[in-house]
DNA sequence: TGTAAGATTCTA
DNA sequence: AGAATCTTACAC
């Protein structure tokens, strides 16, 4: 399959970008293996204007590599022991990410693996850590491969999960996922189908 | 140097 | 519903 390219992750709307994703294989190279994991629930997260963003308090130490160029990763250790994994869009200096929340093994042999349905699960099923961090996703050991675009009829639209803390921000319908998932992390009965919108 | 708070997960 | 667990960010 054919690998993403830069100008994928320089689109300056990452809402859509978090929707494009869906259905899109995520290539790890390590300990001699190559895990291919498709892509089933993202969050978009804004840099301007999105208090659930890790950046809109401005760039810190942690952060700095949202403010990057897009076409790299964002970990980050949550709760103290959680690898959170994030794909950086959008020119530098706009601090634009997507959270990978869920993912399903692509390969039948694959399913040997721990539950990969939350965004804690699938990285520590892989041993992605935050080690890797601002690592490029053009890259051989890291990288994306594309897929047919899914139908606006297969794609669950949410409000995003654990940031009640942002307040009116929480509101935003920037979640996505594959709705015959069986991976997706968690439903609300809120939740609509984007072709419903 | 101290402390409060997590983009979560597991258990009771 | 509550604990686990520790880095990060920011206050003092």
């Amino acid at each position: 399959m054919e690998k993403l390219s830069k100008e994928f992750y320089l689109q300056n709307n990452v809402v859509s970008v978090a929707k494009q994703l869906l259905g899109k294989v995520i290539n790890y190279q390590n300990d001699g293996i190559l895990h291919q994991l498709k892509i089933v629930e993202t969050e978009a997260y804004r840099g301007f204007n999105d208090k659930a963003c890790h950046a809109s308090g401005g760039m810190t130490k942690r952060n700095t590599v949202m403010f990057m160029e897009g076409g790299r990763c964002y970990i980050y250790l949550c709760y103290g022991i959680h690898h959170l994994f994030n794909i950086v869009t959008n020119s530098e200096g706009t601090a634009d990410a997507i959270l990978v929340r869920a993912v399903e093994p692509v390969n039948q042999s694959d399913y040997i693996y721990p539950a990969t349905d939350g965004p804690g699960k699938w990285t520590k099923a892989i041993g992605l850590k935050k080690d890797k961090t601002g690592q490029s996703l053009i890259s051989d050991e890291l990288f994306l491969t594309n897929m047919p675009e899914l139908s606006d009829e297969e794609i669950m639209v949410s409000t995003r999960i654990g940031v009640d803390y942002a307040g009116k921000d929480a509101l935003n319908p920037w979640r996505f996922y594959i709705n015959e998932s069986e991976f997706v992390s968690k439903r609300l009965k809120e939740d609509f189908l984007l072709s419903e919108l």
